[in-house]
DNA sequence: TTGAAAGCGCTAACAC
DNA sequence: GTGTTAGCGCTTTCAA
């Protein structure tokens, strides 16, 4: 049943009939409850690839993320999803795992025109331009990359960082760590702002930046468990560790426990992301605007398709939240897990 | 840059030309060779939408889920898009919060044919039901469904919350309570298969079944928090609890702690679902095929659409994971959170 | 093996 | 305000 039976039906023409059901006025009253009643009676369903076809936009905007399962990139989605469905757009979400797969993708959605736009969350800027030396057919906004092009919404993560680390300097610790996480080829080249952010800390608070403090480490739990065994087995260990993750501060936090030491009491340490998971260890970590990214992001990619000029908004700032990990809250419960 | 200037430069008609593209042979070797260099040269990108009107296919299936940001829903949702992806179809998920965005989600693909097919993942069969009194125009599976109809897969919830419950009578409990969860008006009816699953192993161990230790709460860490609370301040109190999923078996850990006794050593905690958090926070947990469910509803789905008989895979049981807050590893490190 | 031509179902421009 | 018509870009007959 089509367009053309609701019009017959009806007893109006095609145009009338589309012009009702899309509601896109210059249609009286009158027709507009006819072709409703019409297609309501036949069960007209209208074809979303014939509209797509006639109208050139499929309504559909595409999101490349590395890592389902990483909590931040699923916040930062959640958001994309939101800002997009609120324009009755839909999400489709291109998994990326490694280089080749991006790659795959990538020119996948640029050989068939399958999305209005696409939104690149946390992706090297090089693999991208690797794969598109020329133009993509459909605007591209960037979320969270360091050296973004073209339009992105960025963190500001030494600001992050530096939340973390003044936090634990205001807990007169000397002796701060932080571990960083390698560079991975297929996410976003962080410069070394996060290190920065960590140094700027130290030196405001008149504290010196010794080399054996400032590791790299896999961005995982063991990734930090094996980096703070290191750490803490110095001749002159920490008494604090800044992570740059979540989940390499609960490895962190593992490797304080099993020196029989106590977390928060005996040695601080602090993650960075604010994952659902920080709250249910007791985690100080510091909470990024994930969900408002996400959303900014759709929404100029919708006003790109549109035509519109991107507006990129104001993001919150990077937030401390402070939990039991820091020693700062001992009292309130050390070791019990608990909600905020 | 359409097939039509394809198939110019190459000096072969349209017809031709598509065949080539589409590698559905009957075409000439040489004549392919070159309509693929035209195209090429020509920067050629076929038009999804197009193709999509022209096939009446669009390679994309859709997945009704609710609550984004479960975890066991989450893996799940992996599977269908390992499962989907798989044969090049793209997936766009819907997510529902509540029953009446699902009534417009559901509208909204029932009324333009977007998919090629539909997941349903953990919704009430009467709620799907209720918005679509007809016929859909698509397949539809579903997912983790207590009371399916047409196609569906399944888990054997009864027989995962056995494992658990005969876990503790393993461990010599005697007063083993279970925290169900409540039924709400948008996830599936689970009829009462947990419950089962909780009697029969109190049966099978020659436990007597206590009206007083069945009981339900909120699906949350609060509730399961609540309600353990009311279960630990029972003259009779119960040495181990079994809950309905892992968000609500945390909870009662923390109710454990709060009345100052200490998880698996005094009471036993067991949860459902095995989500990554399970992990970290030491809990003994029962866990799901979620992602090879989710696997095997798009592939079913697929099938579907090829206008194959449905064929649903036999998946893995549901499996017992022992970890600290049964007790029955206590020695490995209690309290501790530590990988597997 | 090939080219021509007929749609697929809708929107939008146009004349009324 | 309305009906008619010309596409949108592809696939798939159908004859040749």
């Amino acid at each position: 049943v089509t367009i053309r039976d609701v019009a017959r039906e009806a007893g109006v023409g095609v145009g009338t009939a589309s012009r009702a059901l899309a509601d896109s006025g210059n249609v009286s009253k009158e027709s507009r409850a006819r072709v409703l009643e019409a297609a309501d009676r036949l069960g007209f369903r209208p074809s979303f690839a014939a509209r797509a076809f006639a109208t050139g936009r499929t309504h559909t905007i595409g999101a490349l993320v590395p890592f389902f399962n990483r909590h931040y990139h699923l916040a930062i989605l959640q958001g994309v999803q939101a800002g997009a469905s609120a324009d009755g757009n839909a999400l489709i979400i291109y998994n990326v795992e490694n280089a080749e797969q991006a790659g795959k993708n990538l020119r996948f959605l640029a050989s068939t025109r399958r999305v209005d736009a696409l939104i690149v969350v946390a992706l090297s800027t090089d693999l991208v331009r690797k794969v598109f030396p020329h133009e993509l057919p459909f605007p591209v906004v960037g979320v969270d990359r360091a050296t973004p092009e073209g339009v992105s919404i960025e963190v500001n993560h030494a600001q992050g960082i530096h939340l973390a680390v003044s936090h634990l300097c205001g807990l007169s610790h000397e002796r701060i760590a932080f571990i960083d996480r390698f560079q991975d080829p297929i996410s976003r080249q962080t410069g070394n702002d996060r290190m920065l952010g960590y140094k700027k800390a130290l030196a405001e608070a008149g504290l010196p930046s010794m080399e054996s403090y400032a590791r790299l480490a896999d961005y995982s739990e063991d990734g930090g468990n094996q980096m703070a065994r290191e750490l803490l087995a110095l001749p002159d260990a920490p008494t604090a560790i800044a992570c740059a993750s979540d989940i390499q501060a609960i490895g962190a936090m593992r490797a304080v426990r099993e020196r029989g030491l106590s977390v928060g009491d005996d040695i601080a340490v602090t993650g960075y992301h604010d994952v659902e998971l920080a709250r249910y260890v007791g985690l100080t970590t510091v909470k990024l605007a994930a969900l408002e990214m996400g959303q900014a992001a759709a929404e100029v990619a919708i006003a790109m398709v549109e035509g519109l000029e991107p507006q990129v908004p104001a993001l919150p700032a990077p937030e401390l939240v402070v939990r039991e990990s820091s020693g700062a809250t001992i009292k309130a419960g050390r070791g019990v897990p608990h909600r905020e």
